[in-house]
DNA sequence: CTGTTAGCGCGTTCAG
DNA sequence: CTGAACGCGCTAACAG
């Protein structure tokens, strides 16, 4: 644990000479640069980042706050980040937020605290209140994958609405009337988008869209489980399943098994967010696919570019990609 | 961005008052203490970790440095490590190093400068250097998932060895004789400990083991491909694949695919590592499954023991768990 | 119960 | 080309 100090004293030189060497500023001559680099290596000095951080003013510290990590849409998001910021001279903290309120503003706080140059911030509620404390304590913030409404800001996520839109028209295309749509919860943009989009696609086709088809809950599979089961218990049954994402889709597709009905035959369904094809070996689900490696990447860069003083503020939408596969269907007859 | 010092102005107290009372720390009568209470909520005060930090030698901020954070095994490390550092008041930078020595160098070298108080780590290499290195620079560090030789350490693992053995068993006793067993890189404890444990149940089975069914490669979705390919083109073909790790096996069961083989009537396939059941519809394959979740938190608790001052080191290796599905077979005839 | 002094390790500013 | 002084924001140690 040796200092600056140490090895200007070895070298026998003054502190801020040794500084000058290793941040290769200022004037050195070559012979005490040379000194200078055998002590650094001599003492294996490692300079203290808490302190040229405390003296500069600045950190190269970014932290990624998602919902929960586990969900594979967010660990693709959180290598693309850890990539881009390494790539910079970044590190990144990871946090999950569960959905909890409470547990966002405890890691802000703390964030803060250690001084994070920035966040990228999957919110947990639609409210500007956690991006305005980010502000206010000097951070920037990137929100990633959720709209958050009231304010401007920094913001990369996909057309939740367009990506619902297109897979309800497939179903309609495919001859379904009663499309049930199963979602997240209320006050999350993405499970509202999600039932915008679905919502306009009916009504497109003339269908009136039912509120009794609608099912906000959580995006578990536990929740795509139970929601299921009140699916079939809709009366007139529905012929199609909409999940809003990947878990609450395989809560689905367990469901649907457990009650002995067969996809896409006795029951199709499609839903948001692919799994990555790193984890499956047969892809059977209609989805759209959101581009979530890339979303992580344009964040961060975004995030980076606000760092090094960038003005305008960008609100980033990309678009999902329809994938077609057995899940869906044939047309009915 | 108001400081300690801000806040002792507006309170008219002196700044250690302050100190005090955010830290909770000394004597502070009733009427100051709300004073300052006042004071630092009008300022929005927020205390600078990087002051405390370099002011108590101390901090609270973890890292976790993992090969690939997709690879569902480390992801679910990841959240058992989060999870359980936060709760301790930790935070958890993370860092995929790729399998690259010189990544984790890079990351190491880094964190070290961040202050990091401890690390976990899957090491690429299982030469003690990098755990040197650690030391040297007055940080603690828990090995996680591989075994390194030459030094006694704080490891968390599990037990490859045994796993392998057990898969390789059911496998000889279903009346395979002829098992390709499909490996990491040389030089990757867990590639190597798989196949010493398949080894032994072979020799065991008196059968010998031969090196022509060995395949080390890489942990891979690609490299489980191409080893397939190898493995179907040796005479006599095999009737039974053993994937040392979860991507392999997914690239193993694609190549089967391609080739027209049909699981597990043409081929039986085994594999270490399941894949989390949240993200998995049919479970189908035959593993031993590591407890990835538990490794995390256990690791990160004897991280935070040695912290806090625990002297022994701790070795520990869990055990794996054979979870029998279809991917294996029925008894040949 | 409260304040003063000093210094954690570094880099900016200004002299030489 | 090199160095001295100072302060980033905070808290330990010691007064009072």
């Amino acid at each position: 644990m040796s200092t600056l100090h140490d090895v200007a004293q070895l070298a026998g030189v003054s502190p801020i000479t040794v500084s000058r060497v290793i941040n290769n500023s200022g004037y050195v001559s070559e012979k005490t640069r040379k000194r200078v680099e055998a002590a650094v290596k001599r003492l294996k000095y490692v300079p203290n980042g808490l302190a040229r951080s405390l003296r500069s003013q600045k950190t190269t510290t970014l932290a990624l706050v998602v919902t929960d990590i586990t969900n594979p849409f967010f660990t693709l998001i959180a290598r693309a980040v850890e990539d881009t910021a390494s790539a910079a001279g970044y590190s990144v903290f990871f946090c999950n937020t569960d959905e909890s309120e409470a547990k966002e503003q405890e890691y802000l706080d703390i964030l803060l605290q250690k001084q994070v140059a920035g966040i990228l911030l999957v919110p947990v509620r639609s409210t500007p209140s956690s991006i305005k404390f980010i502000h206010d304590h000097g951070a920037s913030v990137v929100v990633l994958d959720r709209r958050i409404s009231g304010m401007t800001m920094d913001t990369v996520r996909c057309d939740s609405e367009g990506g619902a839109y297109q897979l309800t028209q497939l179903l309609i295309n495919l001859g379904h009337r009663q499309i049930a749509m199963l979602t997240g919860p209320r006050g999350v943009s993405t499970a509202e988008d999600r039932v915008a989009g679905y919502e306009r696609a009916l009504a497109e086709a003339g269908l009136r869209p039912s509120a009794s088809l609608v099912c906000y809950q959580a995006f578990t599979q536990d929740s795509g489980y139970e929601m299921t089961q009140w699916a079939l218990a809709v009366s007139p049954r529905p012929t199609a399943l909409f999940a809003a994402n990947n878990f609450i889709a395989i809560g689905v597709l367990k469901a649907l098994q457990a009650a002995g009905l067969r996809v896409p035959e006795d029951m199709a369904v499609v839903a948001f967010d692919d799994l990555p094809p790193a984890l499956i070996t047969f892809p059977f689900l209609t989805v759209a696919a959101q581009p979530a490696y890339e979303m992580g990447r344009v964040a961060t860069k975004l995030l980076l570019e606000r760092l090094s003083g960038a003005q305008a503020q960008a609100e980033v939408v990309l678009p999902t990609e329809i994938v077609l596969r057995q899940s869906s269907g044939n047309p009915l007859t």
